[in-house]
DNA sequence: CGTATTTGACCTGCGC
DNA sequence: GCGCAGGTCAAATACG
Protein backbone atom coordinates (compact mmCIF):
# COMPACT_ATOMS: atom_id res chain seq x y z
CA UNK A 1 0.00 0.00 0.00
CA UNK A 2 1.69 3.19 -0.72
CA UNK A 3 1.53 6.02 1.50
CA UNK A 4 0.78 9.66 0.67
CA UNK A 5 3.65 12.01 -1.35
CA UNK A 6 4.71 12.92 2.10
CA UNK A 7 8.56 13.63 2.90
CA UNK A 8 7.66 12.52 6.41
CA UNK A 9 6.66 9.11 7.29
CA UNK A 10 5.98 9.25 11.24
CA UNK A 11 6.05 5.92 11.68
CA UNK A 12 9.23 4.67 10.24
CA UNK A 13 10.99 7.44 9.56
CA UNK A 14 10.64 8.67 13.18
CA UNK A 15 11.84 5.37 14.35
CA UNK A 16 15.27 6.13 12.94
CA UNK A 17 15.83 9.64 14.63
CA UNK A 18 16.19 9.98 17.81
CA UNK A 19 16.70 13.95 18.18
CA UNK A 20 13.27 14.52 18.32
CA UNK A 21 10.95 15.48 21.20
CA UNK A 22 8.34 12.48 21.52
CA UNK A 23 6.50 15.32 21.75
CA UNK A 24 6.90 16.51 18.70
CA UNK A 25 6.61 13.09 17.08
CA UNK A 26 3.19 12.37 18.57
CA UNK A 27 1.96 15.60 17.77
CA UNK A 28 3.14 14.58 14.10
CA UNK A 29 1.78 11.83 13.96
CA UNK A 30 -1.15 12.85 15.00
CA UNK A 31 -1.82 15.44 12.17
CA UNK A 32 -0.67 12.79 9.29
CA UNK A 33 -2.96 10.36 10.58
CA UNK A 34 -6.09 11.03 7.88
CA UNK A 35 -3.35 10.41 5.17
CA UNK A 36 -1.91 7.19 6.38
CA UNK A 37 -5.05 5.12 7.11
CA UNK A 38 -2.64 1.77 6.60
CA UNK A 39 -0.14 2.89 9.47
CA UNK A 40 -2.39 3.96 11.71
CA UNK A 41 -6.13 4.50 11.08
CA UNK A 42 -7.93 5.78 14.07
CA UNK A 43 -11.00 3.21 13.26
CA UNK A 44 -8.72 0.24 13.02
CA UNK A 45 -8.97 -2.36 15.46
CA UNK A 46 -6.41 -4.73 13.88
CA UNK A 47 -4.00 -5.39 11.37
CA UNK A 48 -2.69 -8.45 10.18
CA UNK A 49 0.08 -8.84 7.46
CA UNK A 50 0.11 -12.46 6.13
CA UNK A 51 2.94 -12.49 3.30
CA UNK A 52 5.01 -15.28 4.46
CA UNK A 53 6.01 -17.15 1.00
CA UNK A 54 6.16 -20.35 2.16
CA UNK A 55 3.78 -21.89 5.39
CA UNK A 56 3.65 -25.42 6.05
CA UNK A 57 0.66 -26.90 6.40
CA UNK A 58 -0.40 -27.96 9.99
CA UNK A 59 -2.58 -31.28 9.42
CA UNK A 60 -2.26 -32.17 13.03
CA UNK A 61 -4.87 -30.68 15.22
CA UNK A 62 -6.57 -28.09 12.94
CA UNK A 63 -10.35 -28.08 11.89
CA UNK A 64 -10.62 -28.33 8.48
CA UNK A 65 -12.33 -25.07 8.18
CA UNK A 66 -9.89 -23.41 9.60
CA UNK A 67 -7.12 -24.92 7.50
CA UNK A 68 -8.72 -23.99 4.66
CA UNK A 69 -8.52 -20.03 5.91
CA UNK A 70 -5.42 -20.35 6.66
CA UNK A 71 -4.39 -21.12 3.55
CA UNK A 72 -5.55 -18.49 1.86
CA UNK A 73 -3.25 -16.75 3.47
CA UNK A 74 -0.37 -18.85 1.33
CA UNK A 75 1.47 -18.03 -1.15
CA UNK A 76 2.57 -19.72 -3.78
CA UNK A 77 4.82 -19.31 -6.97
CA UNK A 78 3.67 -16.17 -8.59
CA UNK A 79 2.79 -17.63 -12.13
CA UNK A 80 1.89 -21.36 -10.75
CA UNK A 81 -2.16 -20.89 -11.93
CA UNK A 82 -1.22 -19.41 -15.24
CA UNK A 83 -0.33 -22.28 -17.02
CA UNK A 84 -3.61 -24.09 -15.63
CA UNK A 85 -6.34 -21.87 -16.53
CA UNK A 86 -7.60 -23.46 -20.21
CA UNK A 87 -10.54 -20.55 -20.16
CA UNK A 88 -14.25 -21.82 -20.68
CA UNK A 89 -16.60 -22.44 -23.26
CA UNK A 90 -18.64 -19.23 -23.47
CA UNK A 91 -15.02 -17.39 -23.60
CA UNK A 92 -14.87 -18.22 -26.72
CA UNK A 93 -12.95 -14.69 -27.48
CA UNK A 94 -10.30 -14.19 -25.46
CA UNK A 95 -8.98 -10.99 -25.85
CA UNK A 96 -5.55 -11.41 -24.65
CA UNK A 97 -4.88 -15.31 -24.83
CA UNK A 98 -1.94 -15.44 -22.76
CA UNK A 99 -3.33 -13.58 -19.92
CA UNK A 100 -3.93 -15.77 -16.93
CA UNK A 101 -7.93 -15.22 -16.94
CA UNK A 102 -7.86 -15.40 -13.13
CA UNK A 103 -5.46 -15.61 -10.35
CA UNK A 104 -5.69 -18.44 -8.16
CA UNK A 105 -6.14 -18.94 -4.29
CA UNK A 106 -2.70 -19.98 -3.92
CA UNK A 107 -1.35 -16.79 -6.12
CA UNK A 108 -1.85 -14.31 -3.49
CA UNK A 109 1.30 -12.85 -2.57
CA UNK A 110 0.62 -10.45 0.08
CA UNK A 111 -2.60 -10.20 2.30
CA UNK A 112 -3.57 -7.55 4.35
CA UNK A 113 -6.29 -7.83 6.74
CA UNK A 114 -7.46 -4.62 8.17
CA UNK A 115 -10.03 -4.66 11.19
CA UNK A 116 -12.26 -1.87 11.04
CA UNK A 117 -15.21 0.01 12.57
CA UNK A 118 -18.06 0.93 10.63
CA UNK A 119 -16.90 4.15 10.70
CA UNK A 120 -13.34 3.28 9.43
CA UNK A 121 -14.38 1.45 5.99
CA UNK A 122 -14.63 4.65 3.75
CA UNK A 123 -11.07 5.70 5.26
CA UNK A 124 -9.70 4.28 2.25
CA UNK A 125 -7.90 6.65 0.03
CA UNK A 126 -8.23 4.27 -3.33
CA UNK A 127 -11.14 4.01 -5.49
CA UNK A 128 -12.29 0.43 -5.48
CA UNK A 129 -14.80 -1.18 -8.29
CA UNK A 130 -16.83 -3.78 -7.27
CA UNK A 131 -16.73 -6.69 -9.32
CA UNK A 132 -18.24 -9.59 -7.42
CA UNK A 133 -19.80 -10.61 -4.01
CA UNK A 134 -20.31 -13.79 -2.62
CA UNK A 135 -22.06 -15.69 0.62
CA UNK A 136 -19.61 -16.77 3.37
CA UNK A 137 -19.98 -19.82 4.68
CA UNK A 138 -20.54 -20.01 8.35
CA UNK A 139 -21.24 -16.08 8.32
CA UNK A 140 -24.43 -14.50 7.41
CA UNK A 141 -23.24 -11.64 6.01
CA UNK A 142 -21.68 -11.73 2.28
CA UNK A 143 -18.11 -11.25 0.79
CA UNK A 144 -17.46 -8.37 -1.28
CA UNK A 145 -14.79 -7.88 -3.84
CA UNK A 146 -13.55 -4.79 -5.08
CA UNK A 147 -10.58 -4.47 -7.97
CA UNK A 148 -8.38 -0.77 -7.91
CA UNK A 149 -10.16 1.07 -9.99
CA UNK A 150 -7.28 4.29 -9.95
CA UNK A 151 -5.48 2.89 -12.82
CA UNK A 152 -5.73 0.46 -15.36
CA UNK A 153 -3.99 -2.92 -15.17
CA UNK A 154 -3.56 -2.47 -11.06
CA UNK A 155 -3.52 -5.89 -9.63
CA UNK A 156 -5.10 -4.88 -6.11
CA UNK A 157 -7.67 -6.38 -4.76
CA UNK A 158 -9.49 -5.56 -2.02
CA UNK A 159 -12.09 -7.26 0.01
CA UNK A 160 -15.16 -6.74 2.11
CA UNK A 161 -16.57 -8.86 4.58
CA UNK A 162 -18.47 -8.20 7.73
CA UNK A 163 -17.31 -9.48 10.76
CA UNK A 164 -19.98 -12.44 11.85
CA UNK A 165 -18.58 -12.20 15.76
CA UNK A 166 -18.88 -8.13 15.80
CA UNK A 167 -21.14 -7.10 13.06
CA UNK A 168 -19.45 -3.56 13.83
CA UNK A 169 -16.29 -4.36 12.54
CA UNK A 170 -15.01 -5.24 9.33
CA UNK A 171 -13.16 -7.41 8.31
CA UNK A 172 -11.15 -5.73 5.24
CA UNK A 173 -8.79 -7.99 2.93
CA UNK A 174 -6.67 -5.92 0.92
CA UNK A 175 -4.44 -8.12 -1.72
CA UNK A 176 -1.51 -7.32 -4.52
CA UNK A 177 -0.30 -4.11 -4.48
CA UNK A 178 -1.28 -1.11 -6.21
CA UNK A 179 1.08 -0.59 -9.34
CA UNK A 180 0.33 3.17 -9.27
CA UNK A 181 1.79 5.35 -6.74
CA UNK A 182 -1.02 7.11 -4.94
CA UNK A 183 -4.84 7.71 -6.47
CA UNK A 184 -5.05 10.97 -9.26
CA UNK A 185 -8.84 10.10 -8.85
CA UNK A 186 -10.79 8.59 -6.12
CA UNK A 187 -13.41 7.55 -8.52
CA UNK A 188 -13.50 7.91 -12.55
CA UNK A 189 -17.32 8.38 -12.36
CA UNK A 190 -17.67 11.88 -11.51
CA UNK A 191 -20.29 12.65 -8.49
CA UNK A 192 -22.49 9.68 -10.33
CA UNK A 193 -22.71 7.70 -7.08
CA UNK A 194 -25.20 5.46 -6.83
CA UNK A 195 -27.91 5.60 -4.37
CA UNK A 196 -29.18 2.66 -3.33
CA UNK A 197 -30.95 3.40 -0.40
CA UNK A 198 -33.74 5.74 -2.70
CA UNK A 199 -33.63 3.63 -5.63
CA UNK A 200 -35.94 0.60 -6.28
CA UNK A 201 -34.01 -2.44 -5.66
CA UNK A 202 -33.89 -4.39 -9.65
CA UNK A 203 -34.58 -7.74 -7.81
CA UNK A 204 -35.62 -8.89 -4.12
CA UNK A 205 -34.22 -12.53 -4.81
CA UNK A 206 -31.63 -13.66 -3.25
CA UNK A 207 -30.64 -13.32 0.89
CA UNK A 208 -27.52 -12.48 -0.16
CA UNK A 209 -28.52 -8.95 -1.48
CA UNK A 210 -30.28 -8.66 1.44
CA UNK A 211 -27.43 -9.52 3.72
CA UNK A 212 -25.16 -7.18 1.82
CA UNK A 213 -23.20 -4.68 4.54
CA UNK A 214 -24.84 -1.50 4.53
CA UNK A 215 -21.43 0.28 5.03
CA UNK A 216 -20.36 -1.09 1.17
CA UNK A 217 -22.78 1.96 0.23
CA UNK A 218 -20.29 4.46 1.99
CA UNK A 219 -17.30 2.53 0.79
CA UNK A 220 -18.64 2.94 -2.56
CA UNK A 221 -19.94 6.56 -1.93
CA UNK A 222 -17.68 8.85 -3.50
CA UNK A 223 -17.12 12.13 -3.74
CA UNK A 224 -15.26 13.12 -6.61
CA UNK A 225 -12.32 15.64 -5.84
CA UNK A 226 -12.30 18.29 -8.87
CA UNK A 227 -8.76 19.42 -7.58
CA UNK A 228 -6.29 16.42 -6.67
CA UNK A 229 -4.18 16.25 -3.23
CA UNK A 230 -1.28 17.35 -5.19
CA UNK A 231 -2.75 20.13 -6.44
CA UNK A 232 -4.06 22.01 -3.77
CA UNK A 233 -2.42 25.07 -2.61
CA UNK A 234 -1.84 23.09 1.13
CA UNK A 235 -0.27 20.34 -0.45
CA UNK A 236 1.97 22.46 -1.63
CA UNK A 237 2.71 24.58 1.50
CA UNK A 238 3.87 21.18 3.43
CA UNK A 239 5.99 19.70 1.27
CA UNK A 240 7.84 22.61 0.86
CA UNK A 241 7.36 23.00 4.69
CA UNK A 242 8.76 19.51 4.76
CA UNK A 243 11.57 20.44 2.33
CA UNK A 244 13.01 22.90 5.07
CA UNK A 245 12.63 20.06 7.98
CA UNK A 246 15.11 17.97 6.23
CA UNK A 247 18.70 18.70 5.20
CA UNK A 248 19.59 16.79 2.18
CA UNK A 249 23.08 15.07 2.48
CA UNK A 250 23.57 14.05 -0.94
CA UNK A 251 22.26 11.42 -3.37
CA UNK A 252 18.84 11.84 -2.32
CA UNK A 253 19.58 10.74 1.37
CA UNK A 254 18.16 13.41 3.99
CA UNK A 255 18.28 13.51 7.92
CA UNK A 256 15.83 15.07 9.92
CA UNK A 257 16.86 18.38 10.90
CA UNK A 258 18.00 18.16 14.93
CA UNK A 259 15.91 21.23 15.75
CA UNK A 260 12.68 21.59 13.60
CA UNK A 261 9.59 22.20 15.92
CA UNK A 262 6.44 22.20 14.59
CA UNK A 263 5.47 25.91 13.26
CA UNK A 264 2.43 27.09 13.55
CA UNK A 265 2.35 27.47 9.89
CA UNK A 266 2.99 23.74 9.56
CA UNK A 267 0.22 22.51 11.95
CA UNK A 268 -2.21 25.14 9.90
CA UNK A 269 -0.97 23.51 6.40
CA UNK A 270 -1.79 20.29 7.60
CA UNK A 271 -4.94 20.92 9.25
CA UNK A 272 -6.06 22.88 6.42
CA UNK A 273 -4.71 19.54 4.17
CA UNK A 274 -6.77 17.38 6.35
CA UNK A 275 -9.64 19.62 5.99
CA UNK A 276 -9.58 19.31 1.89
CA UNK A 277 -8.90 15.49 2.49
CA UNK A 278 -11.91 15.01 4.79
CA UNK A 279 -14.00 17.05 2.53
CA UNK A 280 -13.51 15.22 -0.15
CA UNK A 281 -13.52 11.29 1.01
CA UNK A 282 -14.84 11.47 4.10
CA UNK A 283 -18.11 13.77 4.38
CA UNK A 284 -20.55 11.88 2.05
CA UNK A 285 -19.46 8.61 4.34
CA UNK A 286 -20.44 10.11 7.13
CA UNK A 287 -24.17 10.81 5.75
CA UNK A 288 -24.13 7.26 4.14
CA UNK A 289 -23.51 5.87 7.90
CA UNK A 290 -26.41 7.38 9.84
CA UNK A 291 -28.59 5.19 7.48
CA UNK A 292 -26.00 2.79 7.69
CA UNK A 293 -26.25 2.26 11.54
CA UNK A 294 -29.98 2.53 10.64
CA UNK A 295 -30.42 -0.47 8.44
CA UNK A 296 -27.70 -1.98 10.24
CA UNK A 297 -30.66 -2.60 13.26
CA UNK A 298 -32.70 -6.01 13.31
C1' DC B 1 -22.63 7.25 -23.88
C1' DG B 2 -19.48 6.02 -20.38
C1' DT B 3 -18.94 4.02 -16.04
C1' DA B 4 -20.38 1.44 -11.89
C1' DT B 5 -23.08 -2.22 -9.81
C1' DT B 6 -25.57 -6.50 -9.69
C1' DT B 7 -25.69 -11.27 -10.05
C1' DG B 8 -25.68 -15.87 -12.09
C1' DA B 9 -22.33 -18.71 -14.13
C1' DC B 10 -17.92 -20.40 -14.37
C1' DC B 11 -13.26 -21.84 -12.81
C1' DT B 12 -9.87 -23.36 -9.47
C1' DG B 13 -8.00 -25.31 -5.29
C1' DC B 14 -8.62 -28.36 -1.76
C1' DG B 15 -10.38 -32.08 1.20
C1' DC B 16 -12.34 -36.47 1.30
C1' DG C 1 -12.86 -38.33 -9.07
C1' DC C 2 -16.31 -35.69 -6.76
C1' DG C 3 -18.26 -32.03 -4.23
C1' DC C 4 -17.71 -27.81 -1.80
C1' DA C 5 -16.30 -23.14 -1.19
C1' DG C 6 -13.89 -19.15 -2.63
C1' DG C 7 -12.71 -16.07 -6.30
C1' DT C 8 -13.58 -14.06 -10.83
C1' DC C 9 -15.94 -13.08 -15.14
C1' DA C 10 -19.16 -10.83 -17.90
C1' DA C 11 -23.83 -9.75 -19.46
C1' DA C 12 -27.52 -7.10 -17.90
C1' DT C 13 -28.84 -3.19 -15.71
C1' DA C 14 -28.66 1.39 -13.48
C1' DC C 15 -27.24 5.99 -13.30
C1' DG C 16 -25.54 10.78 -14.43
Amino acid sequence: MENPPFLFDPWSTFDDFETKPKVVLDELQELYKPFYPDQLNPFSTQTIITNSLTVPQDHSDESADNKKRSQQSVSVSADQSAASHSGTNKDSTPTVPNKPKRSSRKNQQNRVVHHVKAEGVSSDIWAWRKYGQKPIKGSPYPRSYYRCSSSKGCLARKQVERSCSDPGTFIITYTAEHSHAHPTRRNSLAGSTRNKSSSTPKSTTGSVKNNEPCCEAADQTVVSPTTTIEEHEDFQRIKLIEEQMFEDIGEGDRILTPDIMLSDELVQSLENFEGLFLDQFSDLSNNELWSMNESMQP
